[in-house]
DNA sequence: TATTTGTTATATTAGCTATATAACAATTAT
DNA sequence: ATAATTGTTATATAGCTAATATAACAAATA
């Protein structure tokens, strides 16, 4: 699989799992519809536990990203399924409010930041619509 | 002080409270050459332990944002001191990497993205210039 | 000179991260 | 139908971080 996981991280290894999976979403290396692996084939894949993957999993279920259907796997939800809600833009907002606050006060200007946004869109090769 | 402590929060205490030292500074209530409290008066103020609160500043120090000056205090580092380097540029892109990517995923547009930087920047009343 | 300052040290409690096993029940494959 | 696979749940352990609590030190400041 794509996921490459750095032990020595202060990211713990679930949130770097959480975090991959969304990319490779985004990148379109996953479509809605696809299921993920089995939490112990990604976990032995990984060479970690499988509750690691597993608290993954259910990080990106709580994210509304993917679905759990017990007993059987996890599959990611479509577009529709996950459409923004007013919470999730919430959400966003309460992430992204300390990271472009710290850039401001480091010196970075407005214009800096709105491009780094960019080139985090076109390092994964998005198309003009979105996701 | 400004600083208001949600003790429930996912966010630990040392990390809350830089977060809104930066704010502070970001919205102009502190400006550079500024001298932050003591850390025993400040974490007296918050309630918390003194070792909580020089975390906090220490972070701040290594972040490029403050000089602590042993036994004596801390002050607000000059925008001139702490020019932007590569490294920090590098890191703020870093902390946004995983913000905008997960809320692509979740459906939010550039432009919705976009909006909600503008929407941090004007709600701490930046004056056009910059901080 | 006395107070305040950040620093350093030690100790304790609590919670989180990650791993390790194990067993269960439902789903899926053979 | 049987066997294998699945997510779930439970228990236990080790290591680390967060936070608090004291205490003492030496330099800076009042």
């Amino acid at each position: 699989m794509f996921i490459q996981i750095e032990p020595q991280s202060d990211v713990p290894i679930y949130e770097q799992v959480t975090r991959q999976i969304i990319e490779g979403i985004a990148r379109g290396e996953m479509k809605p519809g696809d299921t993920l692996p089995s939490v112990r084939s990604l976990a032995a894949d990984l060479g970690v536990n499988m509750h690691t993957v597993n608290k993954s999993y259910h990080e990106l279920e709580e994210k509304g990203i993917i679905t759990i259907r017990a007993k059987s796997g996890a599959i990611i939800r479509s577009t529709e399924e996950r459409a923004l809600t007013p919470e999730q833009l919430q959400q966003i907002e309460k992430n992204l409010k300390p990271v472009v606050v710290e850039g401001m006060v480091l010196g970075a200007t407005a214009e800096q930041i709105e491009h780094m946004m960019k080139k985090v869109f076109s390092d994964l090769q998005i198309p003009a619509e979105g996701v």
